[in-house]
RNA sequence: GGCCGCAUAGUCUCAGUUGGUUAGAGCGCUCGAUUCACAUUCGAGAGGUCCCAGGUUCGAGUCCUGGUGCGGCCACCA
């Protein structure tokens, strides 16, 4: 052996090793416990190489599951890839953008093949990163998001969520990305502070164009669709005023002036302009009064042909015009240049979100939430993770309900079908047309021009209106039926990925047929999620809801989520600070112990965790540490001592070994496998480097030298510390094993370290 | 504004298990050692108002109340 342990001459071979003997999958050996152990690896995304937080996860959950194989549980982690619906056409169609094209060169499915033919490219990258993290999944059973056997699951759940009643269409304002082109969640919309101007404008009093009312906004340019204006009832400064009528100062039309109590008296003037189709609070209000939705903005972010001489400007060159407009008129009063507003922007590209008035597709989410809520009353449900289970019921106590319509072609269609007869002219269609370009017109139209089986090869998207009439089926109904094109939230598959997964195992490949239980029946629930804290309510909220919805039970009952990898100043890592760290890099470096171990030790769950080159040096120091220690024991086998007084002297002493030292090592494993079965894994770390380190070699071995301890004993010591550390330092205690068995130190029946028993301690 | 989290050695990063001996680790620092498993090493050492103020207790880094500082989530209205 050589006096350093080299990771670039083991890791390889090792995994290599472990793949050969189908150590991951569970079907190739009996469950010991008749317990079961089973986690759903969070997919990453199909086209990304890994980053730190992806090391953060593999090493956590590799831990776990190593751990319980060892314990002897029918253990599966359930690899796979998310196809990341926005996330891969935004960066898909960048690639596109520098080669001189846009998505709307394409149609629908020709666009779909592109971006799958990207993905799969790029799929292998991923698990061959995790793959030299040392990932102990059970690749035989890896699954992509949109396989077809997915896919299915998906949208079993969606019909069977509308046969619950539990699915609408409807107009509602929703969150617009104009630059995605897509609408969003509430969760994906981030809000920053900004200074804006507040103007006020003066409204002419119809009864009397001379005298005017004064009203604050931050939002000029849809005025011209503007038909109320709203006060509060009770305050006695505007009361007077309810029933009265202005004039509109862009179209001198008459406007209403309604009395509604979410009027702020203490806001401005006390009176608000409404423009339904465009602010969230003034659509509740035109809902309550049966006010017009007139929309003044497009899916473009341009101004309406609502807006006469605005039209087609972008926002904010039609708040410039307006604004100089209203000022020639004299119907500025004056502009707070200074006024501090938290503005929606869209959370992958940073533009400012539209709220627009759009047919989209929602879930009720009221009764979804409620069996998780006292799930977790009941503690049904354990969350690690420092504070973050209470953030956990804020989200679900204050969930609006969930619009699943996205405007983008990668992601699952939604099986959506709109009847076409006597709807023509309700449906819009925008397809790539072959000679005359882009075109977007209504049916009725189009179908004067081309067949609609032509239409359906070519299109791009549907707009249809909110009243035609729709069936939901996976497949197309007898008759003339035109798909939805929107896609689900991604968001909306994975929530169903601890049991999508399951269910494609059987419908693929017919699993452990000797005991003819499927995958489902034998993993499902799964034992934990394990994930970062920062998709908590995108995902594992949205996995309890919909997992419990559509299996009758929830997917997991324990939640551990990790915090973010920060540099070691505890900053943030990103691009434009220069301060990431390459996990690829590191491993090159130090070895993939040494990145899981760094990551993980005295790491702690819902808490961030800072690291740097230095901590991963000392935890290669580690893996040295071990090989070394495995020399001197192997040594000492082999070498009887030269001083056979001394020997004699000490087997009289202790005729069967030191007790202590056995009761120390038993109580060790017992804290270890505490820790463990408490989840407080960096915690579990850190007592094995100790105990490691500073007992083992700093005491034991200087001990064995001097003739206090066994040869006998200190071997027994070390096999265990190799199986205490196996969990988390994989590749060097599994190279130390099989240097070992060569040596003829251990039987040559203990084949791989990675599927030997965990040592047993005095606890039962 | 509502809620949540964090505060422990050196301008560093963080553990601390059910409230129980002398509060720990990594990195850094000082002094020394070593052909003897490992210089990717070993030994010795310096370094602490456990944020502050009260309280509970035989006993508080740990539990309670209030405060301070930092961070996060959410709601903030035209």
């Amino acid at each position: 052996m050589d006096s350093r342990y080299d990771h670039t001459l083991h890791e390889e071979k090792t995994y290599q090793l472990w793949a050969g003997a189908d150590a991951f999958n569970p079907d190739s050996r009996p469950s010991r416990t008749g317990r079961r152990f089973s986690i759903a690896m969070p997919p990453p995304n199909a086209n990304d190489p890994l980053h730190i937080g992806h090391a953060m996860f593999i090493a956590l959950e590799d831990i776990l599951i190593r751990y319980h194989r060892m314990l002897g549980d029918d253990t599966l982690w359930q690899p796979g890839t998310d196809h990341a619906g926005i996330e891969t056409q935004f960066v898909f169609e960048k690639k596109l953008a520098k080669q001189g094209q846009s998505r709307f060169n394409f149609d629908r499915e020709t666009l779909y093949q592109m971006i799958w033919e990207y993905v799969q490219e790029n799929s292998g990258i991923a698990v061959n990163q995790m793959k030299k993290l040392g990932a102990s999944a059970d690749w035989s059973r890896f699954h992509f998001m949109l396989e077809p056997e997915l896919v299915e699951t998906v949208l079993e759940t969606f019909k069977k969520l509308h046969e619950a009643g539990m699915v609408y269409r409807d107009l509602k304002l929703v969150n617009f990305c104009t630059r995605c082109g897509t609408s969003f969640s509430e969760l994906e919309v981030n809000y920053i502070d900004q200074q804006t101007p507040l103007y006020y404008v003066r409204y002419p009093l119809a009864d009397n164009p001379r005298d005017h009312l004064v009203l604050a906004t931050t939002r000029p340019e849809p005025i011209f669709v503007d038909t109320h204006l709203a006060v509060h009832p009770d305050n006695p400064k505007t009361k007077h005023l309810i029933g009265k009528k202005v004039l509109n100062p862009l179209t001198q039309s008459e406007m209403e002036i309604i009395a509604d109590e979410f009027v702020d008296p203490e806001f401005g003037t006390g009176i608000v302009k409404l423009t339904p189709a465009h602010d969230p609070n003034d659509f509740e209000v035109a809902q309550r009064h049966h006010l017009p939705i007139i929309s003044a903005i497009d899916t473009r972010g341009r101004m309406t042909e609502n807006g006469g001489k605005y039209a087609g400007l972008k926002v904010k060159k039609a708040r410039e015009e307006v604004v100089k407009d209203l000022q020639a008129a004299g119907l500025i009063e004056k502009i707070d240049e200074k006024y501090a507003h938290r503005i929606g922007t869209c959370y992958r590209c940073g533009t400012v979100i539209e709220p627009l008035p759009l047919p989209q597709f929602f879930i009720k989410v009221k009764p979804l939430v409620e069996p998780v809520l006292s799930a977790l009353d009941n503690d049904e449900i354990t969350i690690h993770g420092a504070g973050h289970d209470k953030i956990l019921r804020h989200w679900l106590e204050n969930l609006k309900d969930w619009n699943v319509s996205r405007q983008i072609v990668w992601g699952v269609r939604l099986p959506v079908w709109y009847q076409i007869d006597g709807h023509e002219r309700d449906i819009i269609i925008s397809a790539a047309a072959r000679e005359s370009g882009q075109i977007s017109d209504n049916l009725y139209s189009i179908l004067k021009r081309f067949s609609l089986t032509e239409i359906l090869e070519n299109i791009q998207k549907i707009t249809v209106g909110p009243n035609v009439p729709y069936v939901i089926s996976a497949t197309k109904p007898a008759g003339n039926y035109i798909q939805e094109t929107d896609t689900f939230d991604t968001w909306f598959s994975s929530a169903q990925w601890p049991f999508s997964t399951l269910l494609a195992n059987e419908k693929k490949h017919d699993r452990d047929t000797a005991t003819s239980r499927t995958d489902f029946d034998r993993f499902y629930p799964t034992s934990v999620m394990e994930t970062g804290y920062d998709i908590l309510p995108f995902w594992v909220m949205r996995m309890l809801m919909i997992g419990k919805f559509a299996t009758g039970r929830f997917p997991f009952h324990t939640v551990y989520l990790h915090g973010l990898v920060r540099d070691p100043k505890g900053q943030k890592m990103s691009k434009s600070k220069g301060n990431v760290i390459n996990p690829l890099d590191m491993i090159a470096k130090y070895g993939a112990d040494a990145l899981r171990m760094a990551l993980v030790i005295r790491s702690s769950p819902g808490l961030d965790k800072s690291v740097g080159e230095t901590d991963f040096r000392a935890m290669r120091n580690l893996g040295n540490k071990i090989w070394n220690a495995a020399r001197y024991v192997m040594n000492a086998q082999h070498q009887p001592k030269t001083d056979r007084s001394l020997d004699e002297k000490v087997a009289s002493k202790m005729p069967k070994g030191d007790p202590q030292f056995t009761d120390k090592i038993s109580r060790l494993v017992d804290t270890i496998t505490q820790q463990l079965n408490d989840y407080k894994i960096g915690l579990a770390a850190e007592t094995v480097y100790n105990e490691f380190w500073h007992w083992f070699c700093d005491e034991c071995i200087e001990q064995n030298k001097a003739g206090e301890l066994s040869d006998e004993q200190l071997l027994q010591g070390l096999l265990t510390f190799l199986k205490l550390l196996h969990p988390f330092v994989p590749f060097v205690t599994e190279a130390v094993w099989q240097e070992l068995r060569q040596q003829g130190v251990i039987s040559q029946d203990e084949k791989l370290l990675i599927l030997s028993s965990w040592p047993a301690g005095k606890m039962k």
